[in-house]
DNA sequence: CAAAAAACCGACAAATTGGTATATATTTGT
DNA sequence: ACAAATATATACCAATTTGTCGGTTTTTTG
């Protein structure tokens, strides 16, 4: 690894809880030298100007995301639990906080929407794969002979990203982090309802 | 009405598309000064400064919201219809763009969480106003023998609230408006599950 | 209709914005 | 260790940021 990736990580790295929290506009270059500690030369001579920053800052964060998913995927043994890891891992979002600021995906979507439609686009492939993920866990559990035949798969994985993304926002502003319990009762008792 | 009272409403209407669409930091004096075609000192000579703005801005769409629903409310006759109303006027929300820009609530939740505590708690107490609401509504649906007896009121509506957020964000970073039509079949598919 | 009050304009200011150019320091290959 | 290449710092720029102030217009009131 160079060093100039090793930098660019590095900045990537310091940069991830500040943009996840103040957003893209809401983030100055100022604030970068300060959680860096580098220079504004040293910064630019890494990347092409403030938007590719940000681009790779959420795909970090995204990648963060996905690593925790992976690793509590490993232990889970149904299709069931497969795709209770979704709720799990937002809660363990907020409480331990692995990330700080919320979802990336929500968040990111949430302010480029309207604004920049490159991370828009960043925003929407990714939760555009999970729902894939999630639907490819329910084609096999109904395969397997877990869940029943007849269920909407497309609607019932979308519900599941909607209810888990929105269920974050809303226990952050209400700085309730039980409510996150909450969430996943309600995910169980959809999985519950499809059970073969 | 004041002129004073009227040029402030003006300025609030005007402002209330930009400020949604691109968020407090993302909208600039220069901005509210183009679409409304204000001065600069006419504006301030209405309002203290940007955050006075931002939080009248947010009443305004807030009351927008509400007025939607309050007109879809009564022509809702039970209580499972009530309830509905909520993934209706989010769905119009989308379709309709009576207001632009998504959800306020959750645009302002996501930005201010981690920025601005006045904004929080603003989108706070309106997501925690709308879900007691609803619980009133089920409350009165199991009194009147409409619903069951065993729910977890508080849980069923801080998952409706959220799938209903949650599901208008994704619906709208994949730029899919029938993503609007799974939201209210599962928050429906939801309610008839609790039906006695 | 005239005087007092309120509302508005436009120029300005101080600080901050994203980004650059050149010089200096640091790695790296040999 | 030394030259070439790479990486970082510093000083800077033009544009933009929120907000102010004195003067001018418009509205209200007696």
């Amino acid at each position: 690894m160079t060093k100039s990736e090793r930098t660019k990580n590095f900045i990537i790295e310091r940069m991830a809880e500040i943009f996840n929290k103040r957003g893209y506009a809401g983030t100055t270059m100022a604030d970068v030298e300060i959680i860096t500690g580098l220079s504004r030369g040293g910064i630019y001579g890494n990347f092409e100007n403030k938007e590719v920053m940000a681009l790779a800052v959420f795909d970090y964060n995204l990648s963060k995301l996905c690593k925790a998913i992976r690793d509590q995927m490993l232990v889970a043994n149904s299709y069931h639990d497969k795709i209770l890891v979704y709720a799990k891992v937002y809660k363990a979002l907020y409480e331990d906080d692995f990330i700080l600021g919320g979802s990336p995906i929500l968040n990111t979507a949430t302010e480029a929407d309207d604004t920049n439609s490159l991370l828009k686009e960043r925003a929407a492939s990714a939760s555009k794969a999970w729902q894939n993920c999630m639907m490819e866990f329910i084609v096999a559990g109904i395969e397997s002979g877990e869940f029943k035949r007849d269920i909407d798969i497309d609607q019932i994985t979308f519900s599941i990203l909607s209810l888990i993304e929105g269920g974050l926002m809303l226990s952050r502003v209400a700085n309730d982090r039980s409510r996150m319990d909450q969430i996943m009762s309600t995910v169980e008792g959809m999985m519950n309802s499809i059970h073969a």
